[in-house]
DNA sequence: TATTGAATAGTCAATTTTGAATATTCTGAA
DNA sequence: TTCAGAATATTCAAAATTGACTATTCAATA
């Protein structure tokens, strides 16, 4: 329903065919949906069907012709109402990452810290990337504080983790009891 | 790949069946997978046929059999290998709650506070279930606070927005300029 | 002026996901 | 005991998604 609601919104600003929608999203707003090339199409085509947008077939010279876009009136009934219901509602976020979280205590913990290591890396990468980009304009300037700001948060929740997993592994030298430290010291620590 | 490596986990801790695995995970994983029932009986065929997992068909009474899922060495050895690959790799996250934010300037600034505010008792609400849970053994804890820690964060974000749209609506109220304001005192403040 | 590679624009078969249905067993209340 | 509804366990057809491909135009450069 969350991509619907996209390319009505887009659509609503202005009449556009499958490849420009598709472009926009790509560059602007890869923050909020997973929309691929053919899911973008497939979705339009569904969307004329049901009456939510018109479809003007344009042919410049012998190009295959483009379907150009435009909101009916039902789309941006549609519209109103699903942007209300995005922006009432709360959907949990859902951490792939977290699979892996999931068995760290499989690994020994030299190893576990490694790789933690390497994926902090990767989010220091990323965050860099977000802070360097050209100022957007609009809302899309909204999106990317979002991001950058939830990606500081989970740097920030990673390094306690790191760091709770070190001196976990220090005290395992000593005691010799390995992970089953962390889980007791981190299961307590509940900050308001 | 994500969801694979969630069976691959789970079968290496024990042999379960279709809907135990199914079961588990919705009971206390569902903060890194949306993995559905049916899904998760087409995962496991797949991963049968491609010899990462043995099954045992037991029938008890006249009930339909039961398929037993074991990893295979060959789905052990995946297991080692996606979770290394899981644990040092940073996924960036997608919010479909953005779509919304996308869009917020369409709205009067009042229409959009007063649903930005739904979004927020949403988040709280949740927050205070997750927050009441009976505590999880082992690494399921850590899943549990970095959940904790992430919704305590979007809640500090979502509150700094709305205070941002509180104010400019009062300076638009004396200026007439309504949400242009906000764009440019967000996308200033930068806080390290 | 050819040629090559990037950008534009869209499609399709194969894979994956889903909602809904099926079927059995268990539990407890009438 | 019997009947209703919850829990257990799986399957299937329909819908959605994807990777890979096709095809044209444009821009640069050899």
């Amino acid at each position: 329903m969350d991509d619907r609601l996209l390319l009505l919104g887009l659509l609503r600003q202005s009449e556009m065919h499958g490849y420009q929608l598709y472009e926009f999203i790509e560059r602007n707003l890869t923050t909020c949906t997973n929309l691929k090339k053919p899911s973008a199409y497939f979705l339009l085509s569904k969307m004329e069907a049901e009456g939510l947008v018109e479809v003007q077939e344009t042919r410049t010279g012998n190009r295959p012709p483009r379907k150009v876009y435009r909101l009916t009136p039902e789309g941006e009934r549609l519209f109103w109402q699903s942007l209300e219901e995005n922006l009432a509602q709360f959907i949990p976020t859902v951490f792939v990452g977290d699979v892996g979280l999931a068995f760290l205590d499989q690994l020994p913990s030299q190893r576990a810290l490694d790789l933690l290591q390497r994926r902090q890396a990767a989010m220091q990468m990323y965050l860099a990337k977000l802070e360097a980009l050209p100022p957007h304009r609009g809302s899309a300037a909204l999106l990317i504080q979002h991001q950058i700001h939830h990606v500081r948060s989970e740097l920030a929740w990673l390094a306690s983790l790191i760091a709770d997993l070190q001196s976990a592994s220090q005290s395992a030298a000593l005691d010799e009891k390995g992970l089953k430290a962390l889980e007791n010291t981190r299961s307590k620590s509940n900050p308001k």
